[in-house]
DNA sequence: GATTAGCACTCTACAAAGGAGAGTGCTAAC
DNA sequence: GTTAGCACTCTCCTTTGTAGAGTGCTAATC
């Protein structure tokens, strides 16, 4: 509670100047430490010009409005969930990344790829080098693209392969099975005509675009034609198990508050489940820009003792996806913010330079 | 050591019958219990028809020669790793596999897909889940198949998505970048060139035939087309990074013998990096069949407390690539081995639908 | 009124000590 | 060759004690 102290220099709607200093500095020693921070070790390492009794006081006080919290009784105190948010949102030092962490970066995106999966891949590997934590990344979607080129490739009799490339570079296949055969020439002559009338259009809404646009071919062709079509726009159509890439999981096993098996094994499960990994990233996907949620903000309950980094990635203005990563509360906000955005918008001009291509 | 005692009876090479029964029933009460088996234990539990004292000596000589092993003087006995191959080699009981097992690894395959890389996840996870184990599958190598089909697809000016079938119906696609354009038109001859020239040849030499193969229409064709090929080559030559998808590596996390963070993480380790994940089953997959290692027979270093177990799977009895679980050394090799062993099977089966279609 | 020194109190972490329990190895008897 | 008996060993658990860190409160000071 802010108790209104006239004499207070108070920040605009929350804590009195001298509260976020030392919300701050037990907030910056916590994550260096992991260790609660007590009101001696404050006054001795940082030199606030009051005593510990003071900073006592106010620490006393921060906890009743629950910024601060005591493991137990006769120990420093740690940042709650609402605190390390006050921290982020309002005293969060900005540290950008040094010329050499820069280098680094560019050095490990050395090995250029074409290839979009392994420039997905290589990028949360980088991320989690640098972050130390998992990292994950979530493809760019494919309902949220255009189409650029799509050609149809015979696999066997019964079997095609649609290979789609969206406008982002961004190469997708899916295998569908028809009731009769078609012969390669007749597929050929529809991936062409598919070619010159779906240009730019979105995956989304192919099905009412594909179907307006070849009305008269309809007529044209036969029953298998028809046939073919409903298979088509239905694969594309089927919305895409989201893939999310994981790097460095083993990172967590580091973090000291997840080094009792019990504490561990949630967070592992939420990693290595697919869906639950889409979770944490899909909402993040939908906001341009960095995004971090602590504690029980996030909606996925095994994350409840950890916080989240994400940044969109995006090419020619429009977001694609999200890279992200996950670590402990106790986490390096300022750094971590850093990397993730600058490795965001790296991958985004690298796909920007791709796309171009 | 076998000391050749006259009086008794001795399986050929190996222990006498009641050592061997021993240590059937040390390592099978071990398996099940995790817990160090003492002589009183086997000797209530198990009727044998003899005394704890005499089991007592028993356990001493197969401690001295290497089979049982103490975790501390006063302590129960538990199978040395040289016991574990004995145990395998000669005493293991065969489980097969119930038929409400069986009936539920069919049920967990319903899921019909023809996509090859989906069915290999989807075994992965069965075998996951029957074993609770961290499981394992090395995709089929691209070396190893020969070409089906082939189709050049331009992706833009100077790439070129190549698309490859394999025999057994496996797709792979690799990019490639031209230093100067082709036109479509160009592509599609080269395409359908190639699928007359390579038919069944296989991706190992394929350097070598097509340049046999193609010597005339070099004559025929420009540099560009020249260039072109050599990059193609190139392309399939590169060995592909092996593909060894894993699936339930938190399972690990409920084995005791690895609730310390320690031991874990150089398993955690193993289990990330894919080059690890692939020497796990890269021996395996050169011979037919079940194959179990044990302990220090794993030449990943970080597996040295584990056993791992892989089966080969295959195709018109081509192998194919391998399955396997990595488990602790105390792990109920009866029935992983059956798991391990059907499951394999059933791949095998599934993916020879496939390729028949 | 705000700050601080002083002090009693609380709690953890760690080490030492002791006892119960499990299991062995050895010896002597069967 | 087998077994009963027993001394011995080792782990695990509980108890006890102590050092250290840190707090909250009170009364004195600025």
């Amino acid at each position: 509670m802010n108790r209104g102290y006239s004499g207070k220099r108070r920040v605009d709607g929350g804590l009195d100047v001298r509260k976020e200093k030392i919300l701050q500095v037990v907030t910056d020693d916590y994550i260096e430490s992991a260790e609660p921070v007590g009101s001696r070790t404050i006054a001795k390492k940082y030199n606030l010009g009051i005593s510990p009794a003071t900073i006592r006081n106010e620490m006393s006080d921060l906890e009743e409005s629950g910024y601060l919290r005591q493991p137990h009784t006769s120990a420093g105190r740690i940042p709650s969930h609402q605190g390390y948010r006050y921290y982020v949102d309002a005293l969060m030092q900005e540290r950008p990344l040094s010329q050499s962490e820069l280098e680094a970066i560019r050095n490990e995106f050395e090995a250029k790829t074409k290839r979009i999966d392994t420039l997905l891949q290589q990028t949360i590997k980088v991320l989690s080098q640098l972050t130390r934590f998992p990292s994950l990344i979530l493809a760019p979607q494919l309902h949220a693209a255009s189409f650029k080129y799509i050609q149809l490739v015979p696999i066997n009799e019964y079997n095609i392969l649609v290979l789609v490339v969206t406008d982002s570079g961004f190469i997708e296949n899916k295998l569908i099975e028809t009731p009769f055969p078609i012969h390669e020439d007749e597929l050929q002559r529809i991936s062409s005509m598919l070619n010159k009338k779906l240009q730019g259009v979105s995956l989304r809404n192919l099905g009412a675009t594909l179907m307006r646009e070849i009305k008269e071919e309809m007529l044209a062709h036969d029953r298998f034609f028809h046939e073919t079509m409903q298979l088509l726009v239905k694969a594309l159509e089927t919305k895409e198990k989201e893939r999310v890439y994981l790097e460095g999981a083993v990172n967590i096993l580091e973090q000291p508050e997840f080094k009792e098996i019990e504490k561990l094994k949630p967070i592992m499960m939420l990693l290595e489940t697919e869906e639950k990994r889409y979770n944490i990233l899909a909402d993040s996907s939908l906001t341009h820009g960095i995004k971090i949620t602590i504690g029980e903000e996030n909606t996925e309950e095994a994350a409840h003792e950890c916080s989240i980094v994400t940044a969109t990635y995006e090419v020619g203005g429009r977001t694609l996806g999200a890279i992200g990563v996950l670590g402990p509360t106790r986490m390096d906000y300022a750094r971590v913010v850093s990397v993730v955005g600058f490795v965001a918008d790296y991958l985004s001009d690298l796909l920007t330079d791709l796309s171009k291509k």
